[in-house]
DNA sequence: ACCGGGATGTTCT
DNA sequence: GAACATCCCGGTG
């Protein structure tokens, strides 16, 4: 006989490898309310895009593969980081097949735990919605750097993973364009958990 | 509240 | 040499 956690309680479960192992436009929104871990901190997904390589005009892999993009094309359920705008970290998580170069950008966290510690990373924060809703943010509030490109989130490599703590995600996500894109502006593959005041905007 | 611009340097053409 | 999956600050209303 299994026990069947109420929802919201009882013990959080690593997402295994079969999550990620899909399209991330179906990961994308089945992310949200999930929750990113690296030791004492934590924060829940609230906002997420999708990639969708080779067919996606807005994403690193649609020109194949490269030094800096060389995670999103291996296994999935990795974290893929790159370093923009000469100051930012971003963090995806790897979805699809081995070599398909798919993958989901977390985009904003509504932080749960180590707010002492993300305080200290992200001294310009002025309230506790400034720690983690953008995506650059809440690299800086995980410490999170090109050193954790690769990381696997299912072994835990590096402190990392994500956990499902027994939270359904909204059921309608809000939907909207990417943020921040020249090309594949117009497609409609970024969600976000409705009325939640950690997204990166409305 | 909204808007405009500067910071900053890796990556790829 | 241009572009960049961003953030922050200072202006104005």
């Amino acid at each position: 006989m299994q026990a069947s956690p109420a929802p919201g309680s009882g013990p959080a479960t690593v997402l295994p490898r079969r999550f990620y192992r899909r399209d991330p436009r179906d990961v994308a929104p089945e992310l949200l309310n999930k929750v990113l871990v690296r030791g004492p901190l934590s924060g829940r997904i609230v906002e997420v895009e999708a990639y969708a390589g080779a067919e996606d005009p807005g994403s690193h892999a649609y020109r194949g593969i490269t030094r800096r993009n060389a995670t999103m094309f291996g296994p999935p359920g990795h974290l893929y980081v790159y370093f923009t705008y000469g100051m930012h970290w971003c963090a995806n998580a790897v979805c699809g097949e081995e070599g398909q170069g798919v993958a989901v950008l977390l985009r904003a966290l509504a932080p749960l735990s180590g707010f002492g510690q993300m305080r200290a990373a992200r001294q310009k924060a002025r309230r506790d919605r400034d720690l983690c809703s953008g995506p650059g943010k809440l690299c800086q509030a995980f410490a999170v750097t090109k050193e954790d490109d690769g990381a696997d989130l299912v072994a835990g490599d590096r402190d990392l993973v994500i956990t499902d703590a027994g939270l359904a995600p909204p059921v309608p996500a809000s939907v909207t364009t990417r943020v921040g894109l020249s090309a594949g502006a117009d497609l409609p593959w970024r969600w976000y958990v409705p009325d939640e005041p950690n997204v990166s905007r409305r």
